[in-house]
DNA sequence: CCTTCACGCATTGCGCGTAA
DNA sequence: TTACGCGCAATGCGTGAAGG
């Protein structure tokens, strides 16, 4: 795989949004345009949002509607450096730098290297109270140039990856719920049993590591029943 | 003149302590 | 125990300065 480092800048045309006036009602009351502001960029792709603006705000202010595909970061603010890509078309306030798409790059891949280097973008940032990641520096970051069938292929790796971190999310909460219910089990009151818990053999519930299991098993007092959470860790 | 940057202020929500 | 007030942190907003 053969690729060249280039610069955002000179692969798009970042821009920032804008806040229409609080104190113009005509702004904000009955909008359906979804306005995005940088508490909004929690997942990959984002599609819900707090506030909606009118079309008269969008003419008025320096609020720009950007396309479905648009990849957002926080610039400022505790949500610094956090991305979203645009699953609709959107707004976005003054704190939301935009890379619309184009067709060097695609959305995820521009997503996933930005989170990549989240941290260094994080230090940056220029300013005191509230440390600031600029246009003109996002511009002068580099990001490695591969055909879009190599960005694609990187894309489906890195889904792949995120997929089984979010698996393995699950089976951490899982287990934690499990660590209660074995609790439960042994001192708590099984006749209120408050979640609601099915007693299942823990060997059904735990598929992961069969040696982890007989482990629990075979450890003297552990139940070979437990009260269990209405998952399945696997 | 318009856009962007960067700073500081405003608002909101949460946690903690205290008093009734 | 509950309600209230205070302080702090997080986040959004407004605005003056700078630069193209």
């Amino acid at each position: 795989m053969s690729f060249r480092y280039v610069k955002l800048g000179s692969l798009f045309n970042i821009t920032s949004g804008g806040t229409p006036s609080r104190k113009n009602k005509d702004y904000y009351e009955n909008g359906d345009i979804p306005w995005v502001k940088t508490g909004d960029l929690k997942n990959m792709y984002l599609s819900d949002v707090d506030e909606y603006i009118t079309q008269q705000a969008l003419n008025e202010s320096s609020a720009k509607l950007f396309p479905k595909g648009t990849v957002l970061i926080a610039m400022y603010g505790a949500t610094i450096g956090n991305c979203s890509i645009l699953s609709i078309d959107a707004a976005t306030n003054q704190a939301c730098a935009a890379f619309k798409p184009n067709n060097k790059i695609i959305p995820e891949f521009l997503y996933y290297y930005l989170m990549s280097i989240k941290e260094r973008l994080i230090s940056l940032a220029v300013g005191g109270a509230q440390p600031n990641i600029s246009i003109s520096i996002l511009k002068n970051i580099e990001i490695p140039l591969l055909t879009i069938n190599e960005q694609k292929r990187m894309v489906s790796i890195l889904n792949k990856s995120r997929e089984l971190i979010d698996k393995r999310k699950a089976q951490i909460e899982a287990l934690d719920e499990l660590t209660q219910s074995v609790f439960l089990e042994m001192f708590g009151d099984l006749k209120s049993n408050p979640k609601g818990w099915k007693k299942v053999q823990l060997s059904e519930l735990v598929q992961v590591d069969a040696n982890l299991v007989s482990d629990i098993e075979n450890y003297g007092s552990s139940p070979k029943d437990v009260l269990a959470p209405a998952i399945k860790v696997c």
